[in-house]
DNA sequence: GAGCACTGC
């Protein structure tokens, strides 16, 4: 695909730091002894990790977070809620090896795949040793099998237990581990088996037969081939961290596999298998999900049936350990594998008491922990914000002298802090060792929570609580939209109805499926006619961005807007972490500052954002230099050339921008080449595409939207804060306190008329 | 004068 063309210094850019990530993973798994399990007793019942890595190296703290906040929800009495320390005391795990099985799967395996050949015999052995000791290897049969026998496997499993994650590093990572496991290279060379393809970064080789790729991918391939034609097998895993590409790309594979989508129709027969990872709890609901699906009248009756010559296990029914009876309609259709996993025990104390301030309950517990507990076992401490954590830290260290004296004889103490605000390099402390003699104490917000390894931890404590944006379905809501709404159910026919019956696993409310409909009829993406996506729609789907976004592409390629690349400029920068550094009363000096406020545009922040896009990219001699200069992110200024560089390829396939328009557009990365002409064309795009985010100055001083008259603020990270100014137009909503537009910009209302003049 | 984090195309 022409759109992940990127130049090869880019893309190699990219690899470096993907297999920086990488690197950390492998880091956390040589880090055997000090890497530790954190689970409280109620979690080890229920599946926390599921990975490769964890038969080799029990890892990370990281991701139990969820599994901790779960436990705290189900918590009885609030009362015990509030601080859980948790060491881990590693268990001897039960292996369960099976010599018979491994001949047997030995033979199998090496049937259609080649056999590790390129690998030196040492090495050889010690993979297949690493992986006759994972807990799936004696399932191995019984899932063949069932896949034989079967369209559809679900497959739960328990700690350790089975394969990949919805992430790109995860991707990536674990399509290396399979290439090696299988002795060949990894990607695009002749004798390459394995490949993966993640966002900036297509690794796939024409004889790949096993293909690792995020979710997002697979549904934008299902854009161009609905029926998958190229894939015998799907695996989607880690199907209990439910995003709604997950949802979506089970919907669509229920209908390829049972026969009652049209896209079906596209296999001509050809056999689909859909292997779903989860977690044991959903079990059920996947089963009677897929159940549904296949009791449902087929559009295409060239689906395959079962294979019953198909061999089984000893004659007996594939399915093992929590296989329920199957229902009549999906008899042999369906079947669910449980893999056991590996328990380790650990203990959780809580505290006795509800405590009002979390900080000084876990100032007491961090310096309890280290008088009494031995060395070596660092303590990670779970708080909700970077402020929480800068006053924790400081207590922390006030409280240090009087405790830890030359007479206590007890070992020092370092705190670090963890959060995302933090420069890469602070970020970076927590990993190093700490000096001898020395305890480290973590202090992290939830960044630690996915992505982020820390070895040498033995101790939690966690406050239960975790700060998680919600969407707050009521608001939004207002008479002009309850109008519309009941529009958009008059016409029920074809397209609408479609969507409102698409399968999901789990259904939103019919009225947030309506407010959807509506947004997209507002953005021309779907014909009002019968409800049905327009070709507007269709380019809008294609684009990697919300249809909020893409719409406004659409209308900057409008001859008449002719402001394509900026408005991929900036939205480019909305797309990425936020480009500009905190500004932090001594670290920035007077230059710096002055450097930044020449980056602001007097429109607005649109427009500013711009700016400093455009002055980033005509930097040609040391870009991070100048980013340092201007307190501009390097990081995240990276990010956004990689997303303008692939919305840019994008618009060409979409024939939205011409090669030549494309070819002197480097040469327009220029400041102040704006003029106030295309500024305004710029912002009347991005109205088109955000009609709603408008809000108006009324008598009292204050603006309020146009649509439900709600009362909102400029937040006071934006150029135009504390204007007042006729409308404004924003890019998103914050709610903390107050209701805050964020990205804001100036406008003129008559804009309003002219962009709902104009014909879609 | 505000301020949780992470993931994906």
């Amino acid at each position: 695909m022409s759109a992940t063309k990127d130049s090869a210094a880019s893309q190699g850019q990219k690899r470096k730091r993907e297999e920086k990530d990488v690197t950390n993973n492998k880091k956390a798994q040589s880090d055997k002894p000090s890497a530790s399990i954190y689970k409280n007793l109620q979690l080890a019942e229920k599946p926390v990790y599921k990975n490769l890595q964890i038969a080799e190296a029990l890892k990370t703290q990281s991701k139990s977070k969820k599994q901790r906040l779960d436990k705290s929800n189900k918590a009885e009495k609030p009362k015990f809620k509030n601080l859980q320390i948790a060491e881990s005391q590693k268990s001897v795990s039960k292996e369960t090896q099976d010599d018979k099985v491994h001949r047997d799967e030995s033979q199998k395996l090496g049937t259609g795949i080649n056999r590790p050949h390129n690998l030196p015999a040492a090495r050889q052995s010690k993979l297949l040793q690493v992986r006759q000791s994972l807990p799936i290897w004696p399932q191995a049969a019984n899932i063949r099998n069932a896949l034989l026998e079967n369209h559809v496997l679900i497959l739960a499993g328990e700690t350790g237990s089975a394969v990949t994650q919805p992430r790109r590093v995860a991707a990536v990572s674990l399509a290396r581990r399979v290439a090696e496991e299988m002795g060949t290279p990894l990607g695009k060379s002749p004798q390459a088996l394995v490949g993966y393809n993640v966002r900036f970064d297509d690794n796939v080789g024409k004889n790949n037969r096993i293909k690792f790729l995020t979710e997002g991918m697979l549904l934008q391939e299902m854009l161009r081939d609905p029926a998958l034609t190229e894939y015998s097998c799907v695996v989607v895993d880690e199907v209990h961290e439910r995003s709604v590409n997950v949802d979506l790309l089970l919907g669509f594979l229920r209908g390829l596999v049972t026969g009652t989508s049209e896209a079906a129709k596209k296999r001509k027969g050809r056999p689909l298998k859909v292997v779903v990872m989860s977690a044991t709890a959903d079990t059920e609901k996947l089963k009677d999900f897929f159940s549904e699906g296949f009791g449902q009248p087929r559009i295409e009756d060239n689906i395959p049936t079962v294979d019953d010559s198909a061999p089984t296990v000893d004659g007996k029914e594939a399915s093992v350990e929590v296989s329920q009876k199957p229902s009549v309609s999906s008899s042999n259709k369906i079947s669910t594998c449980f893999v056991e996993g590996r328990m380790y025990s650990v203990q959780t104390e809580y505290l006795s008491e509800p405590t009002r301030d979390f900080s000084e309950a876990a100032l007491l517990q961090i310096f309890q922990i280290h008088r009494k507990e031995p060395m070596p076992g660092d303590i990670l401490v779970f708080l909700t914000g970077g402020d929480v954590i800068t006053n924790l830290q400081q207590a922390i260290e006030d409280m240090i002298p009087n405790v830890i004296t030359k007479d206590s004889g007890l070992p020092k103490l370092i705190v670090l802090p963890l959060y995302a605000a933090l420069s890469q390099a602070q970020q970076q402390a927590i990993f190093s060792p700490a000096p001898p003699n020395t305890r480290k104490v973590i202090l992290a917000t939830n960044i630690a929570e996915t992505s982020i390894t820390v070895p040498g931890v033995r101790f939690v404590i966690d406050s239960g609580k975790a700060k998680i944006k919600q969407f707050r379905n009521r608001l939004g809501l207002d008479s002009l939209l309850v109008k519309d709404i009941s529009k958009s159910s008059a016409i029920q026919p074809r397209g609408v109805h479609d969507v409102m019956d698409f399968p999901l696993l789990t259904r939103p409310s019919r009225e947030a499926m309506e407010r959807a409909l509506l947004q997209l009829l507002q953005l021309d993406a779907l014909n009002p006619e019968d409800g049905n996506i327009s070709d507007l729609g269709r380019k809008i789907a294609r684009l990697p961005l919300t249809p909020a976004h893409g719409r406004t592409i659409i209308a900057a390629a409008d001859p008449e807007m002719g402001c394509l690349l900026p408005v991929i400029d900036i939205v480019a920068c909305f797309n990425s972490e936020n480009i500009f550094v905190e500004v932090k009363d001594q670290d920035a000096n007077d230059e710096a500052r002055e450097a930044r406020n020449k980056l602001s545009r007097r429109q607005g922040d649109h427009l500013t954002l711009l700016s400093a896009v455009q002055a980033y990219a005509s930097e040609r001699t040391d870009r991070k230099q100048w980013a340092k200069q201007h307190l501009v992110s390097h990081r995240s200024m990276q990010n956004v050339m990689d997303v303008r560089k692939q919305l840019r390829a994008q618009c060409q396939q979409a024939k939205l921008l011409t090669k030549e328009q494309l070819a002197t557009a480097d040469d327009d990365d220029d400041l102040n080449t704006i003029s106030e002409s295309t500024g305004n064309n710029i912002l009347k795009c991005f109205l088109r595409g955000f009609p709603t985010n408008v809000a108006r100055l009324v008598p009292d001083g204050s603006y309020r939207t146009i649509h439900g008259h709600m009362a909102v603020a400029i937040h006071p990270s934006s150029v135009l804060y504390g204007r007042k100014l006729e409308a404004i137009l924003y890019n998103e909503f914050v709610y903390t306190n107050r209701t805050y537009a964020r990205s804001v910009s100036a406008i003129q209302m008559n804009w309003l008329e002219e962009i709902y003049a104009a014909p879609a």
